[in-house]
DNA sequence: TATTAGCACTCATATGGTCTGAGTGCTAAC
DNA sequence: GTTAGCACTCAGACCATATGAGTGCTAATA
């Protein structure tokens, strides 16, 4: 059997009324839904055929049809090679002049789900093979050194230390000095046992104090889970096909935990700021079976990015979507090249 | 009508069944439950007299007896003067040498969460009255500065600031020097006009960078929104009295905005370590109607404070609660003790 | 050959009645 | 003051029936 114009027609059309309504669509709707001009029996017919293709389906004997997820990626597969879809411009309400990383994150997040009525998730750039671009070691009490870390791409991480004895401000000169030329451009992988051992060397009988210092640069440069912000999980509750409380519950947790989500997001690499759409069982995570998941890259320098991920029913607006992340990418590309110029 | 030792007992077994079971006890359960060894038919003629006075209520004409909020009350008050009920240790899971302070909160509101299966909530301690300890400005690129600001309690602040026109080595020296004489032991309010101006004409032709840098430290200290972290939110769902979904939802969303709940938190200021229990309708947020809140101070030095919130059904088992809290602040201020030793 | 009208059939959901059991309040006896 | 006994209440379970949206099939129509 051919999926001939009429069935494609036919099939948007029992898409999108289910994306409005959530409930199966018959095949009186579309008979009056469509400019078709065919009855219902007609319709009835060709629900028929695209049931046996494998694009809808019937909840039970009695009643209309729904997507297949096999129906949703086809529609979401047109979807994506059509036109740009224009989108209301939506701005990152961004005041302050040297905004921090992770108030850009929170606020996108916090964007994409009210805009959306869906949950988001927002991850910040990976750090494992962000060079360091600058170290300052600086004595904040006599007992504590405070390590401030420049990683390229401007993030910048803090770790006071504890220390057993206070420094002269020449020692603190001479250490400065030595982490920044050892240790400037290197990434956490290249930082290894040999540069340590060459570091303790000219420390001048700090040896231990230099051991000290570098763990806690490495511990916070490994720190191997990415931070992610949530936003609007609460609009699950909206959807009644996720509004009983063990689908709730479950995606609830997933969304807190958000470790597996950030997995998810990042196995498919650094794909050319191409979408993703994950449509129920396509994802591999059990908790979103249900549910659809949409992830998009964005870029703050070559080989840095970080991802944000749409939740939601499977019935989706996928349009609305997709929009909308093409949108917020451009947005974030440009703030954060403003942010170098 | 008087509250007697029998009464006392009588509504200690009630409150003490249904906050196992969660179902309305009946005069036959507390016959057996108690060692009163009377038979029911008196046990309903006292709880005809507890009902008279308020401390239980009737779901329903043929139902057994639940605990009224004043019932709950006289409860936790009880409880509160009792003995410090010991409870077993629980211990923060932390590990490195320099954990920062924003871990230590999110693993303890994880720990309470886990601990209790009721939902938490922890603030940073304020800032508002935190005096600057010390300011470093660096250059990082030629064209951002970062500002490093240190708090009394070794809180570390920092932010990049854009910058039209590279400083001399000199320059950043100087600035360096300027901005400590001028603001160290400084709080947010005493950074006024005249001080401003001060540094301005101190400037040597830099007035407009020095009053973006103002600009940037003083919006970093003022951000009124208290730094927060939520835990174990599903563990709502735990609970049928809550589980349903627009409880849940209105729940999950005063958990996911934090705010209200902070501020909650934070109206009834640092008392002095109290633990403070509100019942149900005594909260004054709309959405913690059906539930209780638990909350608690936490120390960290003379005058700075934070506070941790326990979120969970009516029928929550305050006695854990209140032991696992006072429990935890221990905990804490060893940390923070060990933290400045 | 494609379309349509008509009809029998299915089945989820709503409605309403009955039954059951847990629990009460009251009264009279101990 | 305590208890046994009994009538009463009422939420929830269970069941039967009605409703209506929707289907598939067949025969008539264009």
């Amino acid at each position: 059997m051919e999926l001939d114009e009429r069935k494609m027609t036919i099939l948007r059309a029992i898409i999108q009324n289910y994306l409005e309504t959530g409930e199966p669509v018959g095949s009186r709707t579309i008979s009056k839904y469509t400019d078709l001009n065919l009855s219902s029996a007609t319709i009835r017919n060709e629900m028929s055929d695209l049931e046996e293709m494998g694009y809808i389906l019937q909840p039970h004997t009695s009643a209309g049809r729904i997507p297949s997820d096999k129906g949703y990626r086809l529609y979401v597969d047109m979807l994506m090679q059509d036109k740009q879809t224009e989108m209301d411009n939506l701005k990152l309400e961004l005041n302050a002049k040297s905004e921090k990383l992770d108030n850009i994150l929170k606020e996108a997040a916090k964007v994409i789900a009210v805009n959306t009525n869906y949950a988001s998730l927002i991850t910040a750039p990976r750090y494992h093979k962000h060079r360091i671009k600058f170290i300052q070691l600086t004595q904040v009490d006599p007992e504590s050194l405070l390590a401030v870390i420049i990683l390229e791409g401007n993030i910048v991480k803090n770790n006071l230390i504890h220390i057993d004895e206070e420094l002269t401000q020449e020692t603190l000169l001479k250490f400065n000095l030595m982490f920044n030329t050892f240790l400037q451009g290197l990434d956490l992988q290249e930082i290894n046992a040999s540069v340590m051992q060459k570091m303790r060397n000219e420390s001048g009988g700090y040896s231990a104090m230099i051991s000290d210092i570098l763990d806690v640069i490495a511990t916070s440069l490994e720190s191997e889970e990415v931070e992610a912000y949530t936003s609007g999980s609460t609009n699950i509750f909206k959807y009644p096909e996720l509004n009983d409380s063990a689908k709730a519950s479950t995606l609830l947790s997933v969304l807190e935990e958000k470790k597996e989500l950030t997995e998810l997001m990042y196995q498919e690499g650094d794909s050319d700021r191409g979408i993703q759409v994950y449509i129920g069982d396509e994802s591999p995570i059990e908790a979103t079976k249900d549910c659809s998941v949409v992830t998009a890259t964005y870029h703050i320098e070559e080989g840095v990015y970080g991802k944000i991920g749409i939740i939601g029913p499977r019935r989706m607006d996928y349009e609305k979507v997709v929009g909308t992340l093409r949108n917020l990418m451009t947005e974030l590309d440009q703030i954060f090249r403003k942010d170098k110029e």
